[in-house]
DNA sequence: CGTTTAGTTGACTAAATCGTTCGGGTATAC
DNA sequence: GTATACCCGAACGATTTAGTCAACTAAACG
């Protein structure tokens, strides 16, 4: 399982439709201008979405996508599995004959990490990430707007960037 | 954080020197023969990882690398982060810039993910995965062997790569 | 001393991936 | 029938990946 940017650019994706799909669908050309993406590059990450069944898209005007079933059922390792071609780190391409008389490392050694991330990563749907979006939007907009003379702002902590 | 194959190539060095570098310093090229990576790929990595004070450097015959501390002190996070430069997928650079009257999603939304996945793997040592490759060593060594009459193998499971 | 070993550094390369741009299609609402 | 918006594919520059080559330095050893 690879972790770029291109699966967070869909996973952004994924956000934006499901916080703009309550009524209707989401034109990509939507998406694109709030989200700042390529509009041919959402075309192809919704390609795969839509081939690999996460999301339906309806065609003509008044079209778009939605997601295909409900934010809570949509996980983030299922939005990168589908946009991230697999690409495996064994060398022997599931051979297991890179040595002569015991197989390589890697074969074993990843499989568990692997199994590890994408565990995790099943385990965080996209209506959490919504939920975490829109506390950080209130959080914005009473940052921006002046407060009431003799209250506290409740500032949300912005974690770090790796 | 990002994910690849570089930092799989560079914590199944490190497990070989773990694993070989016992009694003295181990050779660039004994782990390229092992493992089947280039020499000179393995000399970018280990110039990373000791430049991170991850490994040390024995200069002359004899000489190789040696793990800076204990297996049971070095993380995968740490391996991963030394040899994958890090990219920051917030479009803005941290400006938060990015719209007129509020900042991106990406920015505060991947900071929680990152933090899970870099927390998880820095709680992965390379004592850990030394340990499950001695393992999965056994295993194959007792599968190879013929198994003396009346006893049943001992299979370690394989789970699937991604 | 000189040779061999092995780390150190830098430039350079083919291939893949990333993100974008362009140009055309096709289905549907109005 | 026209505008909308999904669909598809080719092509592109930039970056990353993985590897190659070449020259250099430090240390062991005879």
């Amino acid at each position: 399982m690879r972790l770029t940017t291109k699966g967070r650019f869909a996973v952004t994706a994924m956000i934006d439709v499901a916080m703009h799909g309550t009524d209707g669908p989401v034109t990509l050309a939507a998406v694109s201008a709030r989200q700042r993406i390529s509009l041919s590059y959402l075309e192809q990450l919704f390609g795969k979405l839509r081939r690999s069944g996460l999301v339906e898209s309806v065609r003509g005007p008044g079209g778009g996508y939605l997601l295909a079933r409900a934010a809570a059922q949509l996980s983030v390792a299922q939005i990168i599995i589908a946009v991230d071609e697999p690409i495996d780190a064994t060398q022997c391409g599931g051979l297991e004959n890179c040595h002569d008389d015991r197989r390589c490392m890697t074969h074993d050694l990843w499989a568990g990490l692997n199994n590890h991330i994408f565990s995790y990563l099943s385990g965080v749907s996209l209506a959490q990430l919504v939920a975490k979006q829109r506390q950080a939007a209130i959080a914005a907009a009473l940052e921006a707007r002046p407060m009431p003379a003799g209250t506290t702002p409740c500032k949300v902590p912005v974690t770090a960037a790796a």
